[in-house]
RNA sequence: GCCGGAGUAACUCAGUGGUAGAGUAGCUGUUUUGUAAACAGCAAGUCGCGAGUUCGAAUCUCGCCUCCGGCUCCA
């Protein structure tokens, strides 16, 4: 069997599910209002208004019915009908009516699916034909969510129900053990296990950095102001609070006021909390006359900003409201634009082979709130379409998901559950630096509108932190460990000598520590090893008298004895090539 | 913001109306260790916060806060 047929089989096997959990539900709530009950990776969901929320003995109980109901060897049937027999079969089904109503203005087909006798549901269909050719040990339904009717906050707010389902036992079981160990790798667990990060509750969605975790920080910033200065981009510090007229002029208060904390003085004047660097970027860009010669005129600015996300939103490192962005902001020429882009997309490529991730791009165009004129916007959307198309790395358009004042390129990665983050995005800007009135002499003398292109290549720390914990799953590479090795001795007899080689360590600076021999080796060589420590060295009689240290390495194992030259070489190779 | 779940010692968790518990971590002492958990003792709690019901609330009810999973949103 090829792996296409494979897919459609498990995809038919959800999908039936899909129609059995809707009956099931039917059965315990005759007046259940159906939505849809579609295929999603791993699984499916149906979504039901009803009138109780249902609670996790629920699920037992439908998951077991469900089960009861694949085993009466049910077929699935089905028929085309027409509008008025589809109205009258869905009278009751108000969700369904709204399809119908839909589908008719779209000049589809209408078909019917019966499961057995007991329930039948408007379908296009793709299901198995019978279900007993489900196993029914092989599907489990897993949460219920608030879901809104087609995904709109106006409309009333339905209950999903999410399943898991595949062709096996056995592939459920291994997925249910990858989610557990997926689970393992959750930054929300092991930032605060490992000591890098906090929260508290007087600060909701606000990160606290912890000494180790503030190291790891400094050193992606270091990384990236090495890599930056090479490219002639210059670091600025800004204002935190500028008074609501910079908002006004740059577009946000009209766009996004309602989203940024405000600060005001006793004598009411009104202060927006740093939300965005972009607008005091302008302002540095005015205060000079600028020349043609001057572009591409880059300025860096990684200030904190502060977002009043929604409270639902929040999301550990990944979703917060108080990050900082490894920001820029490149002013260019018209003609400048393809080349800047391409500058841009080097210094990603860079980047992210440097942690070895992997990475998407996704076009956001034109969105519904714009500013400016369609045609300035179409020539931008165009203009990036080109430039991605040339650089060969594959892409998605998202339609409307541009930013307000103009079209963006997003880098896409995964979370450890297989949830899309946006990461690094570089936006096109043709309307602030009109609207800052900011101009260049051009050759000839005339006054022109620079462009300016918004870029970060981390994204927010905060998220690039959170996807690197769960991307080495805490484990990271030598120049990012907050401890480098660990120096243990044996017993109380080499406490001089394990000093010695910690001293020598920290005069190379490389990050150690040293634990006296109060616990037993076995003991201190586990709290190493959860730590995530990559080199432990543990030093005894052996060790001393041969001026050497036995290694013992997070990812290879034991690796024996060394001289502390050769290791301390070793070491600052390691952090210098920034091995993964 | 909306729907659902959760919040008990620093951490992981037990405790469903009647004296707040265990393991780990911490501290003290003993042990001086050869590659993932030595032994003993001690200390540790506004049971998220606030109200209510009750003779009595960690436990029941209501409001709020925070976190988690979704939805919506995401410059």
């Amino acid at each position: 069997m090829s792996k296409a047929n494979k897919d459609t089989d498990v995809e038919n096997i959800r999908h039936s599910l899909a129609h059995v959990l809707a009956a099931a539900v039917l059965k315990k709530f005759p007046k259940a209002k159906l939505g849809i009950g579609p295929v999603i990776e791993n699984g499916f969901y149906y979504d039901f208004l009803l009138p109780r929320s249902l609670t996790p003995d629920d699920l037992k109980e439908l998951e077991k019915d469900m089960k009861k109901l694949v085993s009466g060897n049910l077929p699935f049937a089905g028929k085309k009908i027409t509008p008025a027999e589809a109205k009258k079969l869905f009278k009751d089904q108000r969700f369904k009516l709204d399809l119908i109503k839909e589908f008719v203005k779209e000049k589809k087909t209408l078909t019917v699916y019966r499961t057995g006798e007991l329930f039948m549901d408007l379908c296009k269909g793709g299901h198995v034909k019978n279900t007993k050719e489900i196993n029914p040990d092989a599907f489990k339904l897993t949460h219920v969510a608030g879901a809104y009717w087609r995904g709109d906050e106006k409309n009333s707010q339905l209950q999903r129900v999410y399943g898991l389902a595949f062709g096996t036992k056995k592939e459920l079981d291994e997925h249910l053990k990858m989610l557990a160990e997926a689970e393992k790798r959750d930054h929300k667990k092991l930032g605060p296990r490992l000591k890098i990060f906090m929260f508290h509750e007087t600060a909701p969605g606000m990160p606290y950095w912890l000494p180790k975790g503030t190291l790891i920080y400094n050193e992606l910033i270091n990384f990236w102001r090495e890599e930056h200065k090479k490219r002639d981009y210059n670091e600025i510090v800004s204002p935190l609070l500028n008074k609501k007229e910079l908002y006004v002029t740059s577009g946000h208060y009209d766009h996004y006021w309602e989203e940024m904390f405000v600060a005001e003085t006793g004598e009411n004047e009104e202060y927006g909390i740093k939300a965005m660097n972009c607008p005091n970027a302008m302002i540095v860009f005015g205060s000079e006359s600028r020349s043609y010669r001057d572009l591409p005129l880059r300025f860096a600015d990684t200030d904190t900003l502060h977002r009043y996300e929604r409270s639902g939103t929040l999301n550990g490192l990944l979703r917060v409201r108080e990050f900082r962005q490894d920001d820029a902001h490149c002013f260019v020429r018209e003609d400048q634009i393809g080349r800047e882009y391409e500058e841009i997309f080097g210094i990603v490529e860079r980047f992210y082979s440097v942690f070895g991730l992997s990475y998407s791009f996704r076009l956001g165009t034109r969105p519904d709130n714009f500013m400016g004129d369609k045609k300035t916007w179409d020539k931008a959307e165009g203009t990036l379409e080109k430039i991605l198309k040339k650089s060969g790395k594959k892409f998605v358009i998202f339609e409307k998901d541009g930013a307000f004042y103009g079209p963006k390129v997003d880098i896409i990665m995964k979370d450890s559950l297989g949830r899309e983050w946006q990461m690094g995005t570089v936006q096109l800007d043709f309307q602030q630096p009109r609207r800052f009135k900011l101009e260049y002499a051009d050759k000839d003398g005339s006054k022109k509108t620079p462009i300016a292109i918004h870029r970060v290549i981390y994204g927010s720390m905060e998220r690039f932190i959170g996807i690197l914990i769960e991307h080495f799953a805490g484990a990271f590479p030598l120049w990012l460990s907050p401890v480098q090795a660990i120096v243990l001795p044996l017993s109380e007899k080499f406490s001089k000598y394990a000093g010695k080689i910690y001293d020598e360590l920290k005069k190379e600076n490389i990050r150690a520590e040293i634990t006296n021999a109060n616990e037993t080796l076995g003991k201190r060589i586990r709290e190493a090893e959860m730590q995530k420590i990559p080199y432990v060295l543990v030093v005894g009689e052996k060790e001393e008298e041969s001026e050497t240290v036995n290694v013992r390495h997070y990812h290879r194992g034991q690796e024996g004895e060394i001289s502390i030259e050769k290791l301390i070489k070793k070491i600052k190779n390691e952090i210098e090539e920034k091995v993964i």
